[in-house]
RNA sequence: GGUGGGGUUCCCGAGUGGCCAAAGGGAUCAGACUGUAAAUCUGACGCGCGAGCUUCGGUGGUUCGAAUCCACCCCCCACCA
C-alpha cells in the first residue's frame, strides 16, 4: 500500500459506496493520523458476517496509520435502527442488551490492534454519554439542530413513511439523532473526524457530520461501504441453517470455512477484495490464472482460508481444513480411531446414540433431531433418492425403521463410528 | 376518541361457507448435470416412517361443515378529532 493511498486501494476493492467531499477527505487522510469510528449495535449475542466488511475496514485504516474506534451501541441497541428496515422492531430489555454489548466488545476487539502506539484502537460505548442525558437537555441542545422535514425525506426511512401498512415510531425515528450525537461526542472527546459504516448508514452518518459542524464547528467526514450482494440476487450471509455468525459457538469454524468455500465463481473474486487483505494485484492475478485453467478455480479455497484465518485464527482454520479433508477427500478408511476423535474436537457435528432407542426410532427422527435437517420430511426425501449414506453405504426408505441394524456395532468403523452423509455436503458423525 | 382498511403456513401474496394443509412467486432442501460453483431440469417444502394430527391474530358462537359468517377482544395502518 506504499505506492497507493488508502482511498485508492479501497476504491479498487470496490469498498467505497459513498463519501462526503472526496477531495477534502483524501487530503485529510494524507495529512496525518485520523481518528475514525464505526458503530456496531447489539442486536444479538454475536456479530455476523455482515459486520465483517466494516470491521475489516477499520483494520485497513489502522494499517494505514489511522486510529480506529469501535463503538458498541449500548444505547442505540436499546432503540433500534430503522434504516431500510421494513418493520418496526421489538425492543430488547436492557439487561439483554448489556449482555450482548459485552460479547460484541470481545468480537470487535479481535480485528483491531490495541497496542500500536499512537494509533492504538479503542472500544467505546455510546451508553456512556447518553445514560445520564436528560430529555430536556437532549431536546434543546441536540434535537434543535434537526429538521423533521429533512429527516422524513431520508431515503432510509422512506419505505416506513410511504409504505401502506407500515409506520415508524418516534423511538426509532429518533435513532438517527442518537447516532449523530455519538459522532459529535466522539469528535469532541477523541477528535474523531471520520465515520464509516454500511451504505445503509449514509443518512445517519451525514446527520452526524452536520451535527458535529453545528455543535462543535468542526469539519467531519463520512464514508460508507457497499452492501454485499450475491450475483444470483439471494441474500448474502444466510444459508438453510441460518445466519453465518462470527462466534465459533454459533457457527463452527468448519461451517464457516464451508460457507466461503461454496461461494459461486461470479462472486469469489469480489469477495476476495472485500474480505481479505490480499492485494488487488494478487487477486487479479489469481483470477487470470483460474480463467486460464480448466476445471475448478482456486479462488474459493483461497477465500475460505483467508477469511477463516482472520476470524477463527490459525487453529480454527486448521481444524476446519482437517474436517474438510477427511469428509470430502473420499477416503475415510485412512482415518485412525484417534482421527475420528480429533474430528469431533475440531467441530464436526456429532452426537451419541448411546441413549437412543434404535429399535423404535426411525432414521427420519434420528437424523433430523441430530440437526441434519429441519424436519423428518427432508430426510424422507433424501432416503427416497438414496441420498443418505452411512459409512459409505446408501440407505433407502426401506431402512427407515431399521436404525438398530444400520447402527449396529459390527457396521461401525472401529465398532462405534458412523459417518452419515446427507446429500453431498452435510455430514454428521454418530457414535455409539 | 371517531371513520375506514388490515392481521393467511419462513417472506411476499391469493383465497371470502364444503372441491383448503390452503393458488402463485421467492427463499430453502434433495436429485440429475458439474467443480462442495452458476445456469437449467426434476422432486420436497405445517408436523408425522405411517395411520393420522395441528393450522389461517385471540376467545367464544352459528352451521352437518368456517381461513371464509356473527360477537367480543388484541395488534397494525391511514385519515379525522
Amino acid at each position: 500500500m506504499t505506492d497507493k493511498t488508502l482511498l485508492q486501494d479501497l476504491n479498487a476493492r470496490g469498498l467505497i459506496a459513498q463519501m462526503t467531499s472526496e477531495d477534502e477527505l483524501e487530503q485529510h487522510l494524507a495529512e496525518g493520523s485520523v481518528t475514525l469510528y464505526c458503530g456496531f449495535d447489539p442486536t444479538a449475542d454475536s456479530l455476523h458476517i455482515g459486520s465483517l466488511v466494516p470491521l475489516l475496514a477499520l483494520k485497513r485504516f489502522q494499517q494505514a496509520g489511522h486510529k480506529p474506534l469501535a463503538l458498541v451501541g449500548g444505547a442505540t441497541g436499546l432503540i433500534g435502527d430503522p434504516s431500510f428496515k421494513a418493520q418496526e422492531r421489538k425492543l430488547n430489555d436492557d439487561s439483554t442488551v448489556a449482555n450482548w454489548v459485552e460479547k460484541l466488545k470481545g468480537q470487535v476487539s479481535q480485528f483491531i490492534d490495541f497496542d500500536s502506539g499512537d494509533n492504538s484502537a479503542e472500544v467505546v460505548n455510546n451508553l456512556d454519554w447518553t445514560r445520564d442525558l436528560d430529555v430536556l437537555t437532549f431536546l434543546r441542545d441536540v434535537g434543535k439542530h434537526f429538521s423533521v422535514n429533512q429527516m422524513i425525506a431520508k431515503e432510509s426511512v422512506k419505505q416506513r413513511i410511504d409504505r401502506e401498512g407500515e409506520g415508524i415510531s418516534f423511538t426509532e425515528f429518533t435513532y438517527m439523532i442518537l447516532q449523530s450525537f455519538d459522532y459529535q461526542q466522539l469528535n469532541a472527546s477523541h477528535n474523531c473526524t471520520l465515520q464509516i459504516g454500511g451504505s445503509d448508514q449514509w443518512g445517519n452518518i451525514t446527520g452526524g457530520t452536520e451535527l458535529t459542524r453545528r455543535m462543535n464547528g468542526n469539519k467531519a467526514f463520512g464514508l460508507t461501504l457497499p452492501l454485499i450482494t450475491k450475483s444470483d440476487g439471494t441474500k448474502f450471509g444466510k444459508t438453510e441453517s441460518g445466519t453465518i455468525w462470527l462466534s465459533p459457538n454459533k457457527t463452527s469454524p468448519y461451517a464457516f470455512y464451508q460457507f466461503w468455500l461454496q461461494t459461486s465463481d461470479a462472486d469469489a473474486y469480489g469477495f476476495l477484495k472485500y474480505f481479505t487483505f490480499l492485494s488487488v494485484e494478487e487477486i487479479d492475478a489469481l483470477e487470470k490464472a483460474d480463467a486460464a485453467r480448466d476445471g475448478r478455480p482456486e479462488a474459493q479455497s483461497v477465500l475460505a482460508r483467508e477469511v477463516t484465518r482472520l476470524v477463527h485464527g490459525e487453529e480454527g482454520l486448521t481444524a476446519a481444513m482437517r474436517i474438510t479433508e477427511a469428509l470430502f477427500s473420499g477416503n475415510l478408511s485412512d482415518l485412525s480411531e484417534a482421527d475420528f476423535e480429533q474430528l469431533q474436537l475440531d467441530g464436526l457435528p456429532s452426537s451419541s446414540l448411546a441413549d437412543a432407542d434404535l429399535a423404535e426410532t426411525p432414521l427420519t427422527t434420528l437424523l433430523s433431531e441430530a440437526g441434519m435437517a429441519n424436519s423428518g420430511k427432508q430426510i424422507k426425501d433424501a432416503l427416497q433418492r438414496n441420498a443418505v449414506i452411512v459409512n459409505g453405504v446408501e440407505k433407502g426408505m426401506g431402512d427407515n425403521m431399521k436404525a438398530a441394524e444400520v447402527f449396529a456395532s459390527e457396521h461401525g468403523t472401529y465398532g462405534r463410528f458412523f459417518l452419515v452423509k446427507l446429500g453431498k455436503k452435510k455430514h454428521h458423525l454418530f457414535v455409539i
